[in-house]
DNA sequence: TCATATGCTGAATTTCAATTCATATCATGA
DNA sequence: TCATGATATGAATTGAAATTCAGCATATGA
């Protein structure tokens, strides 16, 4: 499993494979699967249509490629944030962190992914998002893992805490939407997230018991 | 602008144009609108082809209708939940009500919206987004005023109320996700997200001054 | 009953993009 | 320098799907 023979000729090969993922990449989450031709990709990346077709073996493959490659890469950087030392509270924050420069690094990439993992895409036919939605479950998982040894800990109260997961997870994907579509109002980082997300909202109607208590079936 | 003549033709034309609506609605969200032809639509709403473009003036056409109709349907319907009479948290729980009702009746349609809005999709090309994108930001920002007024009553806490709106969408966008994904699994309710959003998740160590004040920014 | 208008049909046409493969180009080492 | 294998090229092929339109069916009303 070492990298046993980096010789010129295999980084060649892989710096042109990346190219080509870079400038599909480009094209795709700007324009969609469909909307864009292995010609496009051919003449943006400065290369032959044949040429992709030495790399991937038809174009579902290759847009396969940009997703799966990245998708990983996206889980293992958010589970192990996850395994940051400290309380809860930080591995949480840690999460989010890598979450959010995840994402303002990969802002093209997001675009895709969401399309496959939330929206009506081509891929419900070529059975991609399977992989997609088991990894991300999983990273949901383990932080709803955390958030119950945090209850345990009395550091949160008590709620389930798969959904405390979930619904960290929507408040986060919100305000990076937010700032997708509106780049330079509302600039936000990890505090004003957890800000919200972990102090109360509202301040007196508790105390008048107009509101119930949490629900705390466990996962 | 009254609904003059509702002659015999007319509603029997209006009963076709929704029936092939509603079939096109749903082998879109099932396939994505690239995999899904004139054809196949055709068949299933037995029509012939041409019968189609009677209709529509082409594919693109029939799609931008299914999201537009729909879009509309749904802003007018949260809006006007914004408008319940009582107070602000009366006004945010009539809105998630009916944002869990629109999506639970209409998950085709959900899926399809959120490929458009989120995800890359075709219409990036037809610049459809905007309209809808423009609908979206008016609720929120309507979201907004009412946190607004919340805050100045003192019912919630000081907090940028448009960011407020936005996280509240972003959570119930996750649990109704999560429901659309694991139907039976972690069923909720209205009740159970406004208590994960309105109360302290955390307990303690906020008094102990690890956290920061959040953000009063006002949009 | 028939003439006319209105709407429906689906085979034929047209368009467009994925994929192939015979040929050209390049790199290596004898 | 030249032979040979490896790699890149893009014109040509192929298939799939959007759109058209000449003719058919049905309803209306004289």
């Amino acid at each position: 499993m070492k990298n046993v023979k980096p010789s010129r000729k295999e980084r060649e090969y892989l710096r042109h494979r990346q190219e080509i993922l870079k400038v599909a990449l480009k094209l795709f989450s700007e324009k969609g699967f469909h909307n864009v031709s292995m010609h496009e990709i051919a003449e943006k990346s400065e290369f032959a249509v044949g040429t992709l077709y030495k790399f991937f073996s038809n174009k579902e493959d290759l847009y396969r490629a940009i997703i799966l490659e990245k998708a990983k890469e996206f889980h293992s950087a958010l589970t192990g944030a996850l395994d940051t030392p400290g309380d809860e509270l930080k591995k949480i924050r840690a999460w989010l962190e890598v979450k959010i420069r995840l994402f303002m690094d990969n802002l093209e990439y997001v675009r895709l992914y969401f399309a496959e993992t939330h929206g009506a895409s081509f891929s419900i036919r070529a059975g991609l998002d399977r992989d997609i939605q088991e990894q991300y479950k999983k990273t949901l998982q383990k932080m709803g893992t955390i958030f119950e040894r945090g209850i345990e800990k009395k550091l949160f109260r008590k709620c389930d805490p798969y959904l405390l997961g979930v619904a960290l997870d929507g408040i986060s994907n919100a305000f990076l939407f937010e700032q997708l579509d509106h780049p330079d109002k509302h600039p936000f980082d990890a505090n004003l997230i957890l800000d919200i997300f972990f102090q109360q909202v509202y301040t007196s109607l508790y105390e008048k018991g107009e509101m119930k208590k949490c629900n705390t079936k466990t996962v």
